[in-house]
DNA sequence: ACAAAAGTGTTACACGTACACCCATGG
DNA sequence: CCATGGGTGTACGTGTAACACTTTTGT
């Protein structure tokens, strides 16, 4: 096998930035780092890649071992590989953003890891370059919930659209009107109406939703509009 | 120094995705690799990131080396990291999108590389997975075009509003009402007209304009809408 | 009965699209 | 004077925002 000499190697790691929504607030999953350097220190989930694994299998892993989640909403945010990121030594971080369902990780959660989750306004200092990549992340996600319905993915099977309403509020720190709000995620075409309604924000009650995937994936690309414009251009 | 035990190491290198428009198409700078494995095919231009750079800095270096040009438009695409993608060894690659004024870069050609445009819809067998980062360079670039006025970097510092819709035709392969492209253009307000013409195509002759740096880095984030909504559906 | 949240109806208006038309100029 | 591409004017319709109003139900 034919090597390439005189280059230097790197270490190759994955980094997973897992957003979680509790109904009122956004949360990150962070843990405290078990090793050296920085120990004890809160930290993104993360771990080196493997011999045998791709950079997506590497951070499936990562998020497995700490959620026992699969199947999750995942997507990679970006590769950050400043020299000295790593005092250690020098290694390149692919980043990874995934968003869970908070409920669904609670009743999986691991214990080998001391994870906790933080309100997206109250976290602890971070080590590395961890606190960029939530940034970026954030901002991401910010751009790509204005268009395309992926804040679905934090919600469980079953919804009000109330509910999904103080998510979106909370991602772009405003208000929209909940009337106009109601018929544009109704309008989407992919949502099903249950007969079950959620009493604990009301006395009239919201109708639950679910989620019509086959509909819901064919419309994920198209630019969906569900935030007021003068919103969108605040991103 | 702490270093981390029972890790391997892998090769980290970066490509970049280099796009041009040569008034009627897009095409894509290739080079023919210069070492093996795969000797003399056609390939993306690339280099291995060094111990004291970033991977912004491998990438600049890189395009430099190829086109002599910098301060270029170019962001990151993604990551790759198949463990088979490199058959020689494991590397990472981070794949780069530039975006550069076909006619800048002709002056400055470098002549150490054998470096060629290929028409997109008309090249070459690609080394590795670089195929791959070409259709997502792609794609990407159509996703961004949509909503932000990317491809003015494309475009010398004088041009004329028809050739930038030509510039839109070409990636969307589609055609736009130009009366209504040309509205849309100017209704961004980053433009500035000149007194001179270009009559290369019309014996009318049609206006240059020039970018209002200014106002055109204000508004790059604004979703814009410059390419009918039918299209942007399609993308 | 009333408060409070869920959900419906209605209207005004901005924006995007379609398309008729005029302009400038070289051959 | 006509062909060709550049550019202007305008009318129409859809989609979004604004907001008044009705519904439901626990206390």
């Amino acid at each position: 096998m034919i090597r390439y000499a005189g280059q230097t190697r790197a270490l190759v790691a994955v980094d997973c930035i897992i957003f979680g929504f509790d109904g009122d607030n956004f949360k990150l999953l962070l843990i405290q780092r078990g090793f050296a350097p920085e120990k004890k220190k809160w930290s993104l989930m993360g771990g080196f890649v493997q011999v045998n694994e791709s950079l997506d299998q590497a951070a499936n892993r990562v998020l497995k071992q700490l959620t026992g989640l699969e199947n999750v909403f995942m997507e990679q945010l970006h590769a950050f590989g400043d020299p000295f990121r790593d005092p250690a030594e020098r290694t390149i971080a692919v980043a990874y953003v995934a968003l869970i369902d908070i409920q669904k990780y609670e009743q999986q959660l691991s214990q080998e890891f001391h994870a906790k989750w933080f309100l997206l306004n109250d976290m602890p200092q971070l080590i590395f370059d961890h606190e960029k990549m939530v940034q970026m992340a954030k901002n991401r996600l910010k751009y790509k919930a204005a268009m395309h319905p992926i804040l679905f993915e934090l919600l469980p099977e079953k919804f009000t659209v109330p509910q999904l309403q103080t998510l979106y509020e909370g991602l772009y720190e405003t208000e929209f009107d909940k009337r106009n709000f109601f018929r544009k995620v109704l309008s989407t075409g992919f949502l099903i109406k249950q007969d079950e309604k959620d009493k604990g924000n009301s006395r009239k009650g919201a109708f639950y939703y679910k989620i019509d995937k086959e509909q819901y994936n064919h419309k994920f690309e198209a630019f969906l509009n569900l935030i007021p414009k003068q919103e969108a251009m605040l991103i």
